[in-house]
DNA sequence: TCCCGCATGTAATAAGTTACATGATTCT
DNA sequence: AGAATCATGTAACTTATTACATGCGGGA
């Protein structure tokens, strides 16, 4: 599990939910968590290789209509995720967490806990970061005619904040 | 102005500013817009000699303290940066929007009224979307008990969504 | 028959970060 | 003397998208 860490995770991920083809899982990621996630066929292929070399993923015996190839996950592949979903790591992306909560069987949700609730102090403290920046350059830039442009930009930080804030107290 | 675009003009944004070396750009984005944008000397460095064989920014006579280069934006390059600062296209990103805000001279700020509203737009066609999503999954995957991860998921977007129109809104 | 959706896979390109090599100047 | 900061530049690598090549099977 060297390198392409993340795509192989989001490929394992759907395998854990049921066997897939290349094709599938591109579609389910379309119909599905499309919004904070998407792979294209350059990475799924490349990655499957990979994970079957690894044995993290096996190559079914069925045959699908036209030359398609199914894939299953491994014992040791669902133990691989698991690690990757329940593992604490500091400074988690919005679209890892994201993709954490939609792989994790739901009787395990709760061990996830700690990493909404990392995402959520990440997010206070960078929405108190933005604050003490805005007094700052208030302060400072007093009479700089860009301040307003200044301000306006980081209005936006502020607003992305706050919607992450919530939403994981809300979670 | 091939390729690379958005770097060029992100370092022909700092330029339009005042004269600065490519070192200073980097400190100017830490210390600006550091929360929508960062740049490495990877691309500083390569956008700044290609800005200068387009003549679109051009090598300062000076030569500061310790072999440090300055450049300046040329007439031509504070032309191609109004183009792309006013240009309208659709889809334009948050990070793209944010920096033609914070290039904009104050006087022509209401030039980007258009930008703004285009966004606004997207923003809420974007929530509208995430809410007719959740209904569709409400109904045709009523008894699937992986809907809730689903709904938490989307509800992320749904507050992403909302902080991008509450901002254009205030804008 | 012809097009569309299914299906796999590679190559090229883009955008960006990190690491490295090199060296001057200022501060403690 | 040694550390931190200033300063430029290249090479390697990562991540991801797009385009291309190829071909099967089902429906209008």
């Amino acid at each position: 599990m060297s390198k392409d860490a993340f795509a192989q995770f989001a490929v394992l991920g759907m395998l854990s939910l049921r066997p897939m083809t290349g094709y599938e899982i591109k579609r389910a990621y379309e119909r599905g968590p499309a919004h904070f996630m998407s792979m294209s066929f350059g990475q799924i292929y490349p990655v499957l290789k990979q994970l079957t070399a690894e044995k993290l993923a096996r190559r079914d015996k069925w045959e699908g209509t036209r030359g398609s190839v199914r894939y299953s996950i491994t014992a040791s592949g669902l133990a691989t995720l698991r690690q990757w979903l329940y593992g604490r790591r500091d400074q988690i992306s919005s679209r890892e967490l994201l993709l954490r909560l939609f792989f994790s069987p739901l009787e395990d949700l709760p061990a996830l806990k700690e990493s909404v609730e990392g995402f959520h102090q990440d997010g206070k403290r960078q929405l108190q970061h933005y604050r003490d920046t805005g007094k700052w350059l208030r302060e400072v830039h007093d009479k700089n005619s860009r301040l307003a442009v200044w301000e306006l930009t980081l209005n936006y930080g502020v607003s992305e904040s706050k919607a992450r804030v919530r939403w994981a107290e809300q979670v």
